[in-house]
DNA sequence: CATTGATCAATGATCGATCATATTGCTCCC
DNA sequence: GGGAGCAATATGATCGATCATTGATCAATG
């Protein structure tokens, strides 16, 4: 979404604020604002983000975009210190890998806390997993991407603890692996044959599921 | 902190505004504020928090209270609906205990990494187990809690990956085990024995070590 | 020439006021 | 009585303006 719409955009969606997921409030909408253009390069890593410019841009005013930057900063995507103001946090490879032994450790307390209830979902996790299939085969990375992700977000949830679906959540798994394909040109991965295995290891509650999980988890790491 | 006080440590504050750390602006000491309002019982579980009752009763603006309550939104001690504002989140029993696999899940993952440069520590972590075993003897629980959770965050930061100990951070644990201890009455424990004997796990690179630290950890959950 | 201090522009931090929404309480009609 | 409007109020969300800090520039000084 181009500036020159975001009034327009706005307009709408007080229009339809009947979705309690939608009404989000400006500050959701100039956050999005901000991670596609850092997405689609328009402020390069390190390069400082300016509040009142794009308040001006938008035809908004400071604080929702100041509120919007403290959003992202809790994604890790920017960094500000007081005084200061906001930049585009410099990721390095070394960042985007410390994702995975944190994404690993939840993911395999995750199983761990879901392995008695997964079994009862190894049917929707195996309608994802074709999906999945599909997705490889007609070669839609995105798609892949997301119900690749979705398949983990399935186990977490399925845990039943909140905090921890919150902190996986938090890790904002989605953005990350966008920004690092199409920052580092990683190689995508088709996974559905590994997730194949762990739907098995679910289905008869292996006790090894988690552990097969964590390391599921660590081979997708750089 | 009172109110009434509010301003003359502000002025106090700015004045001494040379250690980086604690030029932390206005919305810290707001949250602060709020934290204590919440410890102390000024407000109850469930109760609302308006915005604008605090920026009056300490002589600020909204905004700087808005972005104390976002802050308190994100350590889950307050929860918000969009245009209806902030109360104190009604944590239950369940609440606290989803707290304990998240944090054991973290710090095996810390371990695991740790592991090769912990052995390096041991001493430290032991001056810092004397220390804990003094304030038991002496029974002064908060030191004693607060040293026994640096004993834990000495593990997590010695792992060496910035992503996991800024989530492990995020949980609060300080926060929310002074909050269960006020609120639940919770025993009180002395760990400086099974610390011991994990230092001792960490010495030798024990391949448990990661599983023992977990262990330990489930061991707080009630 | 390096260093120090003054000045200024840029911009984050905060403020006071206004707009928009949710809630409350009241009226009126059935 | 009791529920469907409807006004009044409380308060979150946003705005436009001001204050305060930072970093840059540059002159004065040793």
């Amino acid at each position: 979404m181009g500036a020159a719409g975001f009034r327009a955009a706005l307009y709408h969606w007080r229009v339809n604020a009947s979705d309690p997921l939608l009404r989000t409030g400006l500050s959701a909408q100039i956050r999005e604002f901000i991670v596609e253009g850092i997405t689609a390069g328009r402020w390069e890593p390190g390069e400082r983000i300016v509040e009142r410019r794009i308040a001006t841009e938008l035809g908004v005013s400071q604080g929702p975009v100041r509120e919007a930057l403290r959003q992202l900063e809790a994604l890790r995507l920017v960094e500000s210190l007081p005084n200061r103001g906001a930049r585009v946090r410099p990721f390095t490879e070394e960042d985007l890998g410390e994702i995975f032994p944190v994404r690993a450790g939840l993911e395999r307390t995750a199983a761990e806390l879901a392995l008695p209830r997964l079994a009862a979902r190894v049917d929707a996790l195996e309608r994802h997993n074709r999906r999945l299939a599909e997705a490889a085969e007609s070669g839609d990375l995105p798609e892949q991407m997301r119900l690749s992700i979705d398949f983990h977000r399935e186990v977490v949830e399925t845990a039943g603890n909140r905090l921890l679906t919150s902190v996986w959540e938090s890790l904002g798994i989605e953005l990350w692996t966008t920004l690092s394909l199409r920052l580092h040109q990683t190689e995508i991965y088709s996974k559905s044959a590994e997730h194949a295995v762990l739907i098995e290891a679910f289905r008869r509650q292996d006790p090894e599921a988690p552990r097969m999980l964590h390391d599921h988890v660590m081979n997708y790491a750089p």
